[in-house]
DNA sequence: GCCGAAGTCAAAATCGTTTTTGGACATTCG
DNA sequence: CGAATGTCCAAAAACGATTTTGACTTCGGC
C-alpha cells in the first residue's frame, strides 16, 4: 500500500502510507470526531514516522486563519525593553502554544511609528490578533484597530476603556504606596510620576491623590514631578524637589527605574535612601531586589498575567462574546528602601 | 469591464478592473519584465485604488518561500535583553524591509531551550532564514542548523567558524584595551571576562593575553576573573581581586554591565573609578555615557552592523555562493573611567 | 512575402492543506 | 421489514496567489 509513497510529499504521503484519504488524515490530525480511534492512532503513528508537519502556508490559506498572535513591544530610543513586558511574554507564549497558536514578537521603535508597525502587521496578514502595551489616554493605535475591526487586546487601558484589555490595578498601587508611607508616619509624600502621557501613570496619580485626600492631606503640587524614560530622570526629579524646598520625606515612584535613579540622586545629595528618605517603586524589576538598599515596590506574577492574557486572546479568537477585561492585583513587596519618618523631619513636618 | 468586479476579491478583482488576466497582474506587481510599462502603470493604479495586498499565505504556498527572516534573541533569567542585539535589529529590519522581506523576532527563554526554539522556528516553516547571537565555541544550535541545511547566520563565531557569521573583532578589543592602559602606565591590568562559555569572551581574552605578551608582561592568572550575567558580578569580581591582593590598577571588562558593576564595587572599597583604578568596558551600552564616571568603552555602529547582516542574509537567500563572513571594527570611546596609574600604585608596581 | 525574434499577455497548472458533500454500511426504531 | 439515524471515510472543491506554457501580435531582415 505504500509502494510509491516515497514519491509523495506532505499529507498525501501520510494518507497513502496509512491507507486512507488525505481528508481523513487532516481530520484525524486536527482532532475531529468522525475518525475511528483505531484509524486515528494509525495515522498519528505514520505521521510521526514520516516526520510530517503540515504546511503552515497551505493551512493558513485554506482556513483563513494564521493561528498566530503578534505582540508589539515598544522600544524607546534608550534601546531598552521593559522587563515587565518580557515577563508577560513568557506566560503569553505558554498559553498560546498550549493551544497550537504561535507567538510572534515585533519591535516598534518609537510611538509615532507604532501605528505604522501595527498597520504592517495587519496588512501582512500574518497574525490573527495583536497585543501591545504602553497605552495612552488617547491612543491612536486603539482607535485605528477598533475602526479596522482587528482583534486586539492591550496591556493597560486607554481613556475610554471600552475595548479588551488587561491591566494592573494602578490606582490601588498609588493608594497602597501612600497608605504604607502614612502608616510609617510620613506626611510630605512626593510622587515621581511616570510620563503622564501613559494611562498607567495617570491612574497611579489618581490613587495617590485619592488616598491623600482620605487622610485629609492637601496634595502639594510642588511634590508631584513627572519623570521621563531616561536613566537619570529620578535623580533629576530629586534634585528639583530638594532644591526648591519641597523637601519630601518619602517618594512614591511611578516605576522602578525612576525609583532606582531617585535613590542615586538622594545619595548624591548626601541623603541615605531607606533611612533619611523612604522610596517605593512600582513594578518589581529584576534589579529591584539587587540594588542597595533593596527596593520596596509592587510586584505581580507576570507569567500568570501573560497566561491570562493569552487565554483572553484565545477566547476572543474563538469567537466568544466578551468583553474581555481583567485587572490583576499587585502586592506590596516590602524590602529596605522604605522607612519611618526620620525624627527631625517629622518634627519639622508637624511644626 | 468592471461590471461585477466588486464581487471578486484579491488579484482577480484587480485583474478584472484593469482588464487583464491575473497572471499579468502578478507579473506586473512582482516586477517582471514582460509587461508593457503602460499596462503595468494601469495595474498598479488599480491595485492601489482597491487597496490590494497579496495574500501572504497564498504567495508563500506557491513560491515556497516566506520572505521572512527570524531573529532569535536570547533572554536570560534576568529578563534582560542585550541592547547590543536591539541595536542590530534596527539595521537588520531596514535591510530586510527594503527588499520586501519581513523580520520576525522570537524570544528564547534560556540557552537549553534555544535549540528547541530553533527547531520550532524551522518546523513551523514560517521563515526562510534564522539569525541569532551569543554563540559558543561548541554550539549545538549551529551544529543542528548545519546538519539540517537551514540558511542561518550568527552574530558571533563558534569554535570552527566555518559557517556564515558577522562579528566584532573581539581580539582587537582585548588588544586595544590593554594597549590603551599600557600607554597610561598600567602594568597590573586585570581582565574581568564575560562568561567564557561564549566565544566572544574567549576571543577578548586572547587579545588581552596577546598584547600583554607583546609587552613582555607575564599574565598573572590571579588578575583574570570570569564574571557572569548578574548585575553585581563585576562588584564581586572586584572584591575578590582586592581581597586576594591581586590589586590591579586597571580593569578590562568583558562587557559594560560588568564594567558598571565593577565601578560600583570599587566605590564600595573606597576607591574612585577613573582616578584610583582605570576601567574600560566593551560594548557601549546606552547607559555607558550616563553613569559617572562615564565609561570608556568600545563602540560600533550597531545599525550599520545590522544592515550588513541583513544584506548578507538576503544574498544568501538569493542563492549567492558565499561564504558570508564579516568582521566589523570597534573603536575605543575614551570617556572618564580610564586614567593614568596613580603615583603610589605605579611605584609599588615597579618595586 | 516568409521566417525568426521579441514583446505581450491569457489560460491553465500548481502549491498543500481544510472543508464540504455525499456515499456505504451498520444499527436502531417504529 | 422499511425507514431513520449514526459512524466512518473518500472524492472533490475550495483557498489566492505564482509560474509555466503557449498563443498572438509586430517588426525587421532577407
Amino acid at each position: 500500500m505504500d509502494r510509491d509513497a516515497g514519491q509523495l510529499q506532505g499529507i498525501r504521503a501520510v494518507a497513502r502510507m496509512a491507507g486512507v484519504s488525505t481528508s481523513t488524515v487532516s481530520r484525524a490530525l486536527n482532532g475531529y470526531s468522525d475518525v475511528s480511534a483505531e484509524t486515528r492512532a494509525r495515522i498519528v503513528k505514520v505521521a510521526e514516522a514520516l516526520g510530517y508537519r503540515p504546511s503552515h502556508a497551505a493551512a493558513t490559506l485554506r482556513r483563513n486563519a494564521t493561528r498566530t498572535v503578534t505582540f508589539m513591544v515598544s522600544k524607546p530610543w534608550t534601546k531598552f525593553v521593559d522587563p515587565y513586558f518580557l515577563g508577560i511574554l513568557d506566560g503569553l507564549e505558554m498559553a498560546l502554544t498550549a493551544k497550537g497558536y504561535d507567538l510572534q514578537v515585533t519591535l516598534a521603535r518609537e510611538f509615532d511609528r507604532e501605528l505604522d508597525t501595527i498597520r504592517r502587521i495587519v496588512a501582512s496578514g500574518r497574525s490573527d490578533g495583536v497585543i501591545f502595551g504602553r497605552t495612552r489616554p488617547q491612543d491612536e493605535r486603539i482607535d485605528w484597530l477598533k475602526r479596522e475591526g482587528v482583534p486586539f487586546i492591550t496591556v493597560g487601558r486607554d481613556g475610554a476603556g471600552d475595548h479588551d484589555w488587561i491591566d494592573r490595578d494602578q490606582a490601588s498601587i498609588g493608594r497602597q504606596a501612600v497608605e504604607r508611607l502614612l502608616s510609617l508616619g510620613h506626611r510630605r509624600i512626593a510622587l515621581l510620576s511616570a510620563p503622564l502621557r501613559y494611562t498607567y501613570a495617570t491612574l497611579t496619580r489618581d490613587g495617590y491623590l485619592a488616598r491623600l485626600a482620605e487622610a485629609r492631606i492637601d496634595p502639594d503640587p510642588a511634590l508631584q514631578v513627572e519623570c521621563y524614560l531616561s536613566h537619570s530622570t529620578g535623580a533629576e526629579a530629586v534634585g528639583h524637589l530638594f532644591s526648591t524646598g519641597a523637601d519630601p520625606t518619602a517618594l512614591v515612584c511611578g516605576n522602578d527605574l525612576i525609583a532606582m535613579s531617585a535613590m542615586e540622586g538622594l545619595r548624591g545629595l548626601g541623603l541615605v535612601p531607606g533611612r533619611d528618605v523612604a522610596v517605593i517603586g512600582s513594578d518589581d524589576m529584576p534589579q529591584a531586589s539587587l540594588v542597595s538598599p533593596a527596593l520596596t515596590t509592587f510586584g505581580q506574577n507576570l507569567e500568570a498575567m501573560g497566561l491570562r492574557l493569552g487565554r483572553m486572546m484565545l477566547m476572543k479568537l474563538d469567537g466568544r462574546p466578551g468583553p474581555f477585561r481583567e485587572i490583576v492585583d499587585s502586592r506590596l513587596i516590602v524590602r529596605e528602601s522604605d522607612c519611618p519618618v526620620p525624627a527631625g523631619a517629622e518634627a519639622w513636618t508637624w511644626a
